[in-house]
DNA sequence: TTGGGCGTCCAAAGCGGTTTGGGTTGAGGT
DNA sequence: ACCTCAACCCAAACCGCTTTGGACGCCCAA
């Protein structure tokens, strides 16, 4: 069922049928109300291909998602990223559309999909620090918001992030006050936006309080268990090993506890643990009370509101960059603890 | 840059331009040498939304992932299934568009796709028994291949699924020639259908051992570490406690772990564990080698799998469906060992 | 010499909507 | 009786491509 066919049925001409469709005034209520039965009882929806094509916009949003050839990494908080952004877009009529292509190619995609008319924007995700997928996004004119920010970025660009730094520097705060001076920080790969603030809050928490930072108690590597509980090994292996970690992701945690436990340590008790928690839908930190003590940020709230933003963006292309930083939360779970009294040599090989 | 102004440069008719580009063979190859130069020269990239209008295709897949607003829960193996599936998209000239919808509103999305005609087929996620999507999809014509199988469906659909049933029958053999006779099983949602499968193939070994099943040793949940955690303790908990666990996920598999070394036990020691392992790229069983004993089956493999399913069947319609049957992998790993002597009531409370 | 066939190219008709620029009608004002 | 002006509706152009149905010139066989 068509549109032509529709106003044939109905006697009346495509202009007005869609006319009707669309809400515009200058139709009769009577002739309304008896276009929108007619659609409604032939179960007509316009043809999404000839709108696109007539209207000129193509009524969705890109996300490209690079896969490194080498380990194909998919990022964990993607998932709920786009499920939230996803809602937003179907609410207001836009569909989603995902890229996946090699890493080499991913400038190729963007200048594909503004080429084609593809998309009408693209959310960017992941920024490094000088990314160049900003310039590059502002070069072609295609409309973007990134999810975090990207340093160094000589343009002004839209963006949706979490106070990382603030973040890190209040957890460190709060296990200095615990007694703690050795803490390990376990964090994302150093040239992702996100860890180097996280590491810049950490720094900034240590100088504070009058420590110097040990480059042995620094690890920055892909946010997975196992990396998590090799880093936290490695630590816990030193002469002077921390009793205390900041950790970048849950799933890394996952990877630091086992290390913990290894060593015949317990969590809390011997070493405390941090962590940072996107609130990720398949693995919630504890059902009631939260096993770890974690900065808290939710990953689906960033979705949603960097999804609006683009849309706005797009709906007033003139108009300036928007921005939003949100503050992650302090939740104190069962993972810390007051620092360990000096240690008596007992520790398990 | 569009056809009609790259043809006017060329002093060609947009026909013969669209020709020499698509590789049709009534023009001179001098000419189509020609186009293709000033194609590349001009940066010219067909537009996707008069091709899709023109060709009536939409050169686009479907993906619909309904949130339930309860919990709103995104599947974990959602993430990497989709990469692998639009990796195969973009190679073949496809978009993939990803509709997140409430969960009451699923059929209605189905139906909307279609209508519109945004997309040629969709890749039906999470199966169920009597799933009544699956009829849904056949009525109103739209292609599909689903990413699993639903028992109890009426009409032949194409899929693409793990062989679960064969998969834990033999993980529980294998359990059972170490000598464990009580066998936890920690399975997902009782309605989705690999989880009917599981347990099928779990309950064929025991009885075919000469066991019965002990209900108080089966859960069904959704796969979460949290309720991992939640059914071990609790079958830890019984007075003729399981020596071993037959775990759904790999996030099940690090709560059911908690729960072993809370109860101060040790895995493999004292409580083996086996996990189905579907090699999510963020959650490597191990990075050398495996952590957990698992039933092995890629994910990715799956999703590169399904979704050339799909674009062939598109490209064949009268076609009958298709099915593929992956076998999964017994992967030894370090979390299974001999059944421990019977228990000496040592059991820490 | 003529006609058929081939190689090469083009005009125009589509795909299914939106949107522009009127046309018709009837009520109200003079 | 005539004009004006909403209110309502329509024909046709357009979005940018594909595809159908020739057109034209040239070569070769009859």
């Amino acid at each position: 069922m068509n549109l032509k066919e529709l106003s044939a049925l109905l006697g009346l001409s495509p202009t007005t049928v869609s006319r009707a469709l669309n809400g515009y005034p200058e139709v009769n209520e009577a002739t309304r109300e008896r276009v929108l039965a007619a659609a409604r009882r032939y179960n007509y929806r316009p043809n999404t291909r000839a709108i696109r094509l007539a209207t000129g916009r193509a009524m969705s949003i890109g996300h490209v998602i690079p896969i490194a050839s080498r380990h194909e990494m998919v990022n964990p908080v993607f998932a709920d990223f786009i499920a939230s952004a996803g809602e937003v877009y179907s609410r207001l009529g836009y569909d989603m559309v995902l890229s996946v292509v090699p890493d080499e190619d991913e400038a190729a995609a963007y200048r594909d999909l503004k080429a084609r008319g593809t998309v009408d924007g693209v959310i960017l995700h992941g920024p490094r620090m000088n990314d160049p997928r900003l310039p590059l996004l502002h070069e072609i004119g295609l409309p973007f918001v990134v999810h975090g920010r990207a340093t160094g970025t000589p343009v002004p660009y839209s963006w949706c992030d979490v106070n990382n730094r603030r973040a890190f520097a209040r957890a460190t705060d709060f296990l200095l006050d615990l007694g703690h001076t050795r803490i390990g920080l376990i964090n994302g790969l150093e040239f992702m936006d996100f860890a180097i603030r996280r590491r810049a809050g950490y720094l900034d928490a240590l100088a504070a309080g009058g420590l110097v930072a040990d480059p042995d108690l620094m690890s920055s590597n892909e946010m997975t268990e196992g990396l998590g509980h090799r880093a936290a090994r490695r630590m816990l292996a030193l002469a002077d090993r921390p009793t205390a970690f900041l950790v970048s992701s849950m799933i890394l945690g996952l990877g630091v506890r086992r290390a913990i436990e290894e060593a015949g340590l317990r969590m809390a008790r011997d070493v405390s643990v941090i962590i940072h928690d996107d609130e990720l839908s398949y693995l919630r930190n504890g059902e009631d009370v939260p096993i770890y003590t974690a900065t808290r940020s939710s990953v689906r709230e960033a979705g949603r509101i960097a999804a609006e933003m683009l849309i706005d963006l797009i709906a007033h292309p003139e108009s300036p960059p928007r921005d939003r930083l949100l503050e992650a939360e302090l939740i104190i779970g069962q993972s810390t603890g007051p620092a360990p009294r000096p240690q008596t040599g007992d520790r398990t090989p």
